[in-house]
RNA sequence: AGGGGCAUAGCUCAGUUGGUAGAGCAGCGGUCUCCAAAACCGCGUGCCGAGGGUUCGAGUCCUUCUGCCCCUG
């Protein structure tokens, strides 16, 4: 077994935005005999190129690449559907004897390659959907969820203070994101409780569906990872960013979104939520200047930056990450 | 040249009848187990343009200078 996993050797290229994983992950793969697997959250929609900064055929030079293009936009792709797929296609490519080369700066979607994460319970229901799909009408999910009360996230987290503790105490009372999908999840569970689903999952816990979060994190026995973390001062990344963001401008990021809208791309979709794509579709909605939408995009690129650093920063702790600053 | 106005955080500005300054944006730190490019938490970073004066005490009142803006020639 141990042998297998050492065999089983993976790299993984990860940091902020705009630090060069690509052409550094796709020499590591020429350099190896690898192949390429995003872990980009909006690289998996089609369509999504200029923005996204998504690599081009000559970027690639020839190797293959994954989990890039998966996704229709206009339905909302999720974590489990990329980690799922993603470790189908790493079997893949050992299966053909070569290496896999994560690449991505999603810590979420890294992660749930580096760790074992169980999203099983999920999936029939896929209650965030339906949550999402009626934001117009957003009487029936709060009504749900509130059981009569007002739809304030403090009377949610007082919910689930009542029907899961530990969730409760890990997530904050402000961040009603995380608290309605707590609940989402517990009425999933209920639904499937007593079925066999509940035994079968849940094992050792009784009550708390939410897991205790990081005493759960067990790395993958899928492969043996070594990770080169990206990294660069801060005023060089924004530099960076800023150049790069210009030049989406002149690519034509403009006319990929009003083509992604003109082709029924809905502008509350997660790929429309996307940096610089929510940014411009204001802008063609005539809601601010093209100036004021570019400034955003620089803004928001930055704080997406950030906040990669941080969680790729925890990466580093690990003896199998090698930093490296750009 | 004469008259008027404005100079406060990196930027846009607020600051009551005088009591050594506070918002937004930017910036910085952090959280993260199915929308994650999302959602959320925390931090004010200041010779209040410069000098002088009045006052127990000046960002606030008086004055000089500097810079920018507007009006009149």
């Amino acid at each position: 077994m141990g042998d297998d996993r050492d065999k089983r050797k993976t790299y993984a290229v990860v940091g902020p935005t705009a630090v060069g994983k690509t052409a550094f992950a796709v020499e590591l793969a020429l350099r190896c005999g690898g192949e390429v697997v995003s872990a980009d959250s909006m690289q998996v929609y089609r369509g999504l190129d200029r923005g996204t900064a998504k690599p081009s055929r000559e970027e690639m030079r020839g190797v293959p690449h994954h989990m890039i293009d998966v996704a229709d936009p206009r339905e909302n792709y999720s974590v489990a559907a990329f980690a799922e797929a993603a470790r189908r296609a790493i079997d893949g490519i050992f299966a053909r004897g070569r290496t896999p080369v994560i690449c991505g700066g999603s810590g979420l979607y890294v992660n749930a390659l580096l760790y074992e994460m169980d999203f099983s319970f999920v999936d029939s229901a896929t209650p965030l959907r339906s949550a999402q799909n009626d934001k117009g009408e957003n009487g029936s999910v709060g009504a749900d969820l509130t059981g009569g009360g007002d739809a304030g996230a403090l009377s949610l987290h007082r919910q689930l203070i009542r029907r899961d503790p530990l969730a409760a105490w890990v997530i904050h009372p402000n961040n009603e994101k995380r608290i309605r999908r707590a609940l989402e999840r517990l009425d999933g569970g209920e639904g499937a409780e007593g079925a066999e689903g509940t035994a079968a999952i849940a094992g050792p816990t009784d009550a708390p569906r939410l897991r205790a979060f990081s005493e759960s994190f067990t790395p993958t026995a899928q492969f043996s990872p070594e990770i080169f973390r990206l990294t660069a001062q801060r005023s060089e990344l924004y530099r960076r960013i800023d150049a790069r963001v210009d030049a989406f401008l002149a690519n034509g990021l403009v006319e990929e979104v009003a083509d992604l809208l003109a082709a029924g791309v809905p502008r509350g979709s997660t790929a429309m939520q996307g940096i610089g794509y929510k940014e411009i579709a204001a802008h063609l909605a005539g809601e601010c200047t093209l100036e004021d939408a570019m400034l955003q995009i620089k803004y928001a690129t930055h704080h997406l930056a950030k906040r990669q650093e941080t969680w790729f920063r925890r990466l580093s702790q690990s003896d199998f990450c090698h930093t490296i600053t750009v």
